[in-house]
DNA sequence: GTTGCTTCAGTAAACGTTTGCTGCGATTAT
DNA sequence: ATAATCGCAGCAAACGTTTACTGAAGCAAC
């Protein structure tokens, strides 16, 4: 069943019927009318396809993240796409999981689905691999990254302000000891977190102690070695300030297995504040970078850009703000240095 | 630049550019060579959707889940995406949020883009609302639902098994107050765990007490409130079997807020296997249903359906086996009952 | 040398829309 | 009353592919 079809039965032409679904204002109220009620009768349905391949617009944009299984993505997508329906948009959504082939087939994908856009949340990784994208002045939407150029958009995130305040938070309660396990530093968010770290620790007449500063990869795993090689060390760290969420999830499960008490004989801080933060035991003190904002963020981006008939030579930037929230893992440090690094000792029952 | 561009660069008909890319094997090796030169001369990639207007084959699947940010689906949707793009297809991934007003929102957008196929995973939800992509003769797949129809194909999953592992488990452990914290009822696959949880309670002779199985919401929060109320009753249980992880995660919240110790006091079983459950903590004892498993099925079960030319009358059956995976959350009952009641005076430190 | 078959490239008609242009009847200006 | 303008519907040409059909060339069989 196609638009001649209702045309047909509606006693117009093929144009009318266009116009109409279109909701072109043109079209005289009762013939519009009579063409809406043959399209509810056959429960006629556009061909997208069609539309997109006459009108040049296929209305999807695409959403390249690094792994749909990492809880900081799923609220991205959830809100990036409700907001895409709600303009009639669909996403073409890939994980890449940083496997630069991934990244290129992705890229050929999108661009033979004629995507409008690209929202690029894989935080600093092989910009080059989208120069097909560029080529073919695709709007793109990066965060934290980006050389200003025309059509892309950058999110830049200030990572400082929420950093800082965990630091001087971990420094108010007394903390000298802090440790800091970074993600992993070829992104350019992760390497901006550890910056903001150190600089933070400056800031406050701290010492961020190089044996305390580690890598870990922004994962649970990564967050289980990274403790470890902390507790390896012959100072322990008192407080812990985490890249990310998932990176302080496994110092809690590190703690957990040697018989650290959190926070008691440790402090954590996390970073992102991933919905389940809240729900981790004890629930985590984090920095939120609200992912929602950051989506929202994204999608304007790329529909302001499609909007602007002369793109910005430069791009154009957006910000994005982050801060310290408060839970339960951060805590006055412990009186007696002896017991933080005692955890083997006390194992629980 | 279209095919018309490649074909006149190459010297020959727009056709044969098309059997070329298209890999039919009627052209001829050399002239095959001269226009692929050209493709990526040109860096040329063919437009889908002219592709799928004439062929009458979008390539993409719709897939329609409850909510991406709870951490079962993630995982479904990542294997999923990844069989899809093996198979040149992309997916059109949809949230419904179990609110029956997206769910048709997104039949009509999956229609619109002539989806190929869409696997139904929100576990026996609003199944009319499908009645518009059934007409279609639109291949589907669901979860543990479907009256036989041609062209939908059914996932049964056998949750039987993995449930009376749990149970077992549980009984061989001692204990004998049992609770069910089940999913909302109105969910079929939420109905049919319960029910496995009462079957498997009456085989070994257990009585499953009423006041000691209540409804949840497949949440952390409905877990913790759900746990509240067994908490509230006259006999607190030893254990607690969960319809999903959530859930398992809520009881684990409100234990510690209640100083109540897992598993030293009080066993816990999840179902599902999400990963989180793993580096929950303790590390929760779950009943497995592989989520990669499932989107395998599914993804399976839509392509065979197309490759059907006489679509079975009845539909397909699959069939998915769930099983106990033994963690940290479970222990032998502890001796002394009070023990176990006394959560609130024995607060953490 | 003619006939008939095979092989493979080209021609052109779809696919289902949108949209610039045309034209007709009605309205307004002169 | 005539001319100019306006409002609105229809005609038909795109959009970029695929694919049924056509037909030329090559070859084998007679």
């Amino acid at each position: 069943m196609d638009i001649r079809e209702i045309a047909k039965r509606a006693r117009v032409s093929t144009a009318t019927v266009s116009r109409t679904i279109n909701r072109i204002p043109t079209v005289n109220a009762q013939l519009a009318k009579r063409v809406w009620n043959v399209i509810d009768e056959l429960g006629y349905y556009p061909n997208t396809q069609a539309r997109a391949l006459v009108s040049g617009r296929s209305r999807i944009f695409g959403l390249i993240i690094s792994e749909i299984t990492n809880p900081f993505f799923p609220e991205i997508v959830q809100v990036f796409e409700r907001i895409a329906v709600q303009h009639h948009y669909e996403i073409m959504l890939t994980s890449t999981g940083n496997d630069p082939t991934r990244m290129e087939t992705a890229v050929r994908r999108m661009i033979e689905r004629r995507v409008e856009g690209v929202a690029i949340m894989t935080f600093g990784m092989e910009e080059v691999l989208l120069e097909d994208l560029k080529l073919r002045k695709v709007p793109l939407v990066f965060v934290d990254v980006g050389p200003p150029r025309p059509r892309v958009s950058n999110i830049r995130i200030d990572y400082l302000n929420g950093i800082r305040q965990a630091v001087q938070h971990l420094a108010a309660l007394r903390h000298q000891r802090i440790a800091f396990i970074s993600g992993p530093l070829h992104l350019k968010s992760a390497e901006a977190r550890k910056q903001a770290f150190l600089g933070s620790m400056a800031e406050i007449g701290l010492e961020a102690d190089p044996a305390l500063v580690v890598e870990g990869t922004h994962t649970i795993e990564g967050g289980i070695v990274a403790f470890g090689k902390l507790l390896a060390g012959a100072k322990k760290p008192t407080a812990v300030l985490c890249s990310n969420d998932m990176t302080a999830m496994g110092v809690m499960r590190k703690a957990y297995e040697e018989g650290i008490q959190i926070p008691l004989d440790l402090s954590v801080i996390g970073f992102d504040d991933i919905r389940l933060a809240q729900f981790v035991l004890p629930a985590l003190t984090t920095v939120q970078m609200s992912q929602a904002e950051l989506a929202r963020l994204a999608f304007n981006a790329l529909l302001a850009e499609l909007q602007r008939e002369t793109p910005s030579p430069t791009g154009t930037e957006y910000a994005l703000q982050t801060q310290l929230v408060l839970r339960e893992s951060t805590r006055l440090v412990s009186g007696s240095p002896a017991k933080v690094v005692a955890g083997k000792k006390q194992v629980r029952p």
